[in-house]
DNA sequence: GACGGGTGCATTGTTAACAATCATCGTTTA
DNA sequence: TAAACGATGATTGTTAACAATGCACCCGTC
C-alpha cells in the first residue's frame, strides 16, 4: 500500500529529495512479511492510527481475510507482527483485538520516548542536511494546512510523521524505527485516554521545534521536545479506567 | 506492566539467586507467541548470543521442528518473530537465515545503543531502589566470575544482562525491551565484526559504572556509558567484510 | 429470579497434503 | 574449457479440511 493516498503531495520544489524520503517512511521496512502482508500491516496501523479501530476492537481473522481478499494464514502472520508491536494482543484461542493498554503501560510508553526523542535532540548523531530541514518544512506545513481544514485524521498522521522525520534526520534509521512503534502505541493511548478538552495534540510546538532545530540549538530543542511530549502526557486522564469498548465495524478498505 | 512483577529477584545466593535473575531474562514478554514459541525463540536467541549459531547460518524449518520436538507451522511462527526483531532475515522462497547486518546497520545500532543508554543514565524516569541495586550488584558479581572461570558464553550472556538491568532499573519496561533488541543485535554485530585482539568486551567497566549509579552520580554515569559503548564501537573492524558462513550445525538442544 | 448445566455455533488452532520455487549437479554444446 | 541447459531433489509456500476451544443461548431446577 504505497498508494497511500496523502502522502503523494509534498508541496516542495525539491520532488526528487522529498519523495525519497517519503517513501522511505511508510516502507521503514517490514521485515519477514512480503510486500503484501506488510500492505495489510500498514492498513491495518493506519485504522488504528486515525482512530477508526478503537482499542479493544476485535479483530476475527476471516473477516479481515475477506476484506483484504486474503487469506487466513496470511492474515494470521500480520496479526502476530501487529501483537509483536504491541498494538494487538492476542489471547489464545480467542483471538486478536486492538490492544488497550493500562495506565501503567502508557506512562512506560511516554516515558520512553521522551527519553529516546530529547536525547535525539540533544546529541544528534546525523550532521543536519539541507534536504532533512526541507522535508521536515513540508511535513509541518502539512501540518498546519490539515489544522486549518479541521482535518483530524490528517492532523494526526502529520503529527507522527513529524517525530519519525525528526528521528531520521538527527538519528539514524533504527532510532526512526522505535520512535515509530512508540508513536503509534502513543496514539492508541490518547485514543484511551485523551481528556475530553484536549488541544489535539497541536499548538505550534512543532513549528517551534523546528525552528530551535534548524538554529541547531540543540539544548533548547531538547528542553522543547521535552516539554511536549509532557504536555501530551499531561493532557491524558487515567481516572475513567474507559475501554471504549468499540464495534467489529470495520472500515477498513478504502 | 506488571512484567516483572511476579518475579522476586534475591541476588545472595549462588544457584537460588542467579537462577531468578536467569529467569526473569527471557520472560521479558514474548507478545504473540504461545508458551512453547517463546521458549523455542529464546532458545534461538541463546543460540545466536552465544555464538553457536554465526551469521548467515541457515535456519531449515522442518530441521528446526525436529529439534524442538514442534511443527512447521509453530518454527515459523518464531521464524517471523525473529526476523521482526532483525536478527533473523527471511528470504521469500529460500528461508531464514540468521541476519549478519552490514558496516552501516552495525553503526546504526551502536549509535541508537548509545543515544538510548546514555539518556537512562543521565535521567533516569525512576529512583533507584536497594533491590535493583542487589540485583545489579549480583548481576557484575556473576560477570566477574565468569570471567575468572574464563567462561566466555556466561560473560556474554551475564554482560547484557547487566545492561537489561540498568534499563529496568534506572528506565522501565518499554526501554528494557528495547535495550534487549539492540543488545542481542550488538552481539550479533561483535560476531561479525570483532577485531581478533578484542579485550572480551569487559574489563571492570560495569563495575565502575554501577559505583557512579549507586552514587546517583547521573551524569558521570551517562559519561561512562557513552565510553563503555564507543569502545565497542573501536574494536569493530570493518574493513573486513568476513562472512564467517557458518554450517547448518545446530547445537541447539541441551 | 438466579444459578448450573448443557447444547450449538462461531472462531481459532493444527495438520497434512499439495503446489511452487530454488539450488545442485550432470550433460550437452559451442 | 566454459557456458548454457535441463532434470532432480530439497525446501518453502499455500490451502483446505478437521479438531479444539470458548461463548452465547436456552432450558431446567431450586
Amino acid at each position: 500500500m504505497q498508494t497511500n493516498a496523502g502522502v503523494k503531495r509534498v508541496p516542495s520544489v525539491h520532488t526528487g529529495g522529498s519523495m525519497n524520503v517519503m517513501l522511505a517512511a511508510g516502507a521503514l521496512r517490514d521485515d519477514g512479511l512480503i510486500q503484501e502482508e506488510s500492505a495489510i500491516a500498514q492498513a491495518l496501523r493506519d485504522a488504528i492510527l486515525e482512530r477508526r479501530l478503537g482499542p479493544g476492537s476485535r479483530l476475527p481473522e476471516e473477516q479481515l481475510a475477506e476484506i483484504f481478499a486474503s487469506s487466513r494464514g496470511r492474515i494470521r502472520r500480520v496479526l502476530l507482527a501487529l501483537a509483536r508491536e504491541h498494538i494487538v494482543v492476542i489471547q489464545p484461542s480467542r483471538g486478536a483485538f486492538v490492544a488497550s493498554p493500562d495506565a501503567a503501560e502508557a506512562r512506560a510508553v511516554l516515558a520512553a520516548r521522551r527519553m529516546i526523542e530529547v536525547a535525539v535532540m540533544e546529541r544528534p548523531c546525523q550532521p543536519l542536511t539541507e534536504d532533512a530541514i526541507a522535508v521536515l518544512r513540508a511535513v509541518t506545513e502539512e501540518e498546519r494546512r490539515a489544522h486549518a481544514a479541521h482535518d483530524s485524521v490528517a492532523m494526526i498522521r502529520w503529527s507522527g510523521r513529524f517525530h519519525l522525520e525528526l528521528a531520521l534526520a538527527l538519528g539514524n534509521a533504527v532510532i526512526a524505527g522505535i520512535v515509530s512503534e512508540l508513536s503509534l502505541r502513543t496514539s492508541l493511548i490518547i485514543a484511551i485516554y485523551e481528556r475530553q478538552n484536549a488541544m489535539c495534540c497541536l499548538k505550534a510546538d512543532h513549528d517551534l521545534l523546528l525552528g530551535t532545530v534548524c538554529e541547531q540549538a540543540w539544548a533548547e530543542a531538547g528542553r522543547l521536545m521535552s516539554r511536549h511530549l509532557l504536555e501530551i502526557e499531561q493532557n491524558l486522564d487515567f481516572s475513567s479506567p474507559a475501554p471504549p469498548a468499540s464495534s467489529l465495524s470495520l472500515i477498513l478498505k478504502r
